[in-house]
DNA sequence: AGCAAAGCCTACTAAATTAGTATAGATAAT
DNA sequence: ATTATCTATACTAATTTAGTAGGCTTTGCT
C-alpha cells in the first residue's frame, strides 16, 4: 500500500504548472527539469490529465499545458484517483473476486478508510499548495 | 496503491479467531479451511501479529492462536501498520530519497490523506466486527 | 513549403513488490 | 516416541509499477 510515484510526480507537476503557466504555456521539457523528473513519464501523466480537463495542452513549438481551471477547483482528490486507479482495494474493484462479498464485514470497513483518505484530498487544492504558511488546511491535523 | 492482501487476510484470520477462540486454541488449518485461504500464508501473517501481542500462541497438539487482548482493545489500524509495513508513501518514509523533502509542499498532503486513512481504522475494532448491523462506526459514513 | 518544437500515443522493458510455496526446525499433548 | 501444531527462513512466480523508446501529429516560424 504505497502511493504511486505517478500521483506525486502528478501533483508536482501540476503545481509546477500552475506556478509558471500565468502568462503562457509550460512545456513538458522545463517541469521535468525543475522537478527533476523524467520527461517521458511525465508525458504520460499529462495525458489523463488532459483528458480529464484538468489540463489543457497547445500543440506545436511555444505550446505546452495550462490549467484548465483556476487552482481553486483543482482537489488532489481528483488528481489522485485519476492517476493512481479507482480503486483501493481488490475485493472492493470486483466483487467476483470473492464470494463473500455478502457477508464480509471487512470490505464495509476498507471502504470506510479508503473513503477518509479520498475525503481528506478532496478538501486540499491546488491553491493551497501554490500558498504555503497561511493555508486553509494547515490547522486541521497535527500529524 | 492497493490495500495488500496481507491486511486484508490478516483481519479475517483475527475475526475468525475471536469468534472460535472463545474457550480453546484456535488452530490456522481450521482458519485456512473456513475462511479459504492458504495455510502457509496465515502462517506468515500470524507470526507479526503474535509478536506485535494482538495474537497469543499455544503449541504442539491442541495448539493454536488466541487473541492476546478482548477485541475492544484491538483495532483495525493496529492490525493494517504491522501488515502492511508503516509507511504510505515513499518520500515520507525515507527522506533521502528526496532533497526537495524542505520545500516540497505535497509531502504534507500526503501525510495528511495517509493519517486520516488510518485514523478511521483506528476508530474500528474487531469487536465492531463481531457484532454488525448494531454497530458503533455503521453511522460514519455514507460512502 | 518545410523545418523544428512541442504534445500524443502505443508498445516495450526493467525493477520492485506482492503473493504464495517449500523446507526444516521447535514445542508439547498424548 | 509420535504427531500436531506453531516458528522461521528462503525461495519462486505473478503482478504491478516505473521508466524508456519510437514514431506520429500539430503548428509556429522562416
Amino acid at each position: 500500500m504505497k502511493l504511486s510515484a505517478r500521483s506525486r510526480y502528478g501533483a508536482r507537476l501540476l503545481l509546477d504548472v500552475a506556478r509558471h503557466g500565468q502568462n503562457r504555456p509550460v512545456h513538458l521539457t522545463e517541469v521535468a527539469r525543475r522537478e527533476e523528473l523524467p520527461l517521458k513519464f511525465l508525458e504520460q501523466i499529462a495525458i489523463p490529465l488532459r483528458q480529464a480537463g484538468v489540463l489543457k495542452s497547445v500543440r506545436g513549438p511555444k505550446g505546452g499545458y495550462l490549467l484548465a481551471r483556476p487552482p481553486t477547483e483543482i482537489s488532489l482528490a481528483e488528481v489522485v484517483r485519476l492517476l493512481e486507479g479507482e480503486e483501493l482495494i481488490d475485493c472492493l474493484a470486483d466483487a467476483s473476486l470473492c464470494h463473500r462479498v455478502g457477508t464480509c464485514p471487512t470490505r464495509r470497513v476498507w471502504q470506510e478508510a479508503g473513503q477518509a483518505f479520498y475525503d481528506k484530498l478532496q478538501s486540499i487544492t491546488l491553491a493551497d499548495l501554490l500558498t504555503p504558511g497561511q493555508g486553509l488546511w494547515e490547522d486541521t491535523g497535527d500529524v
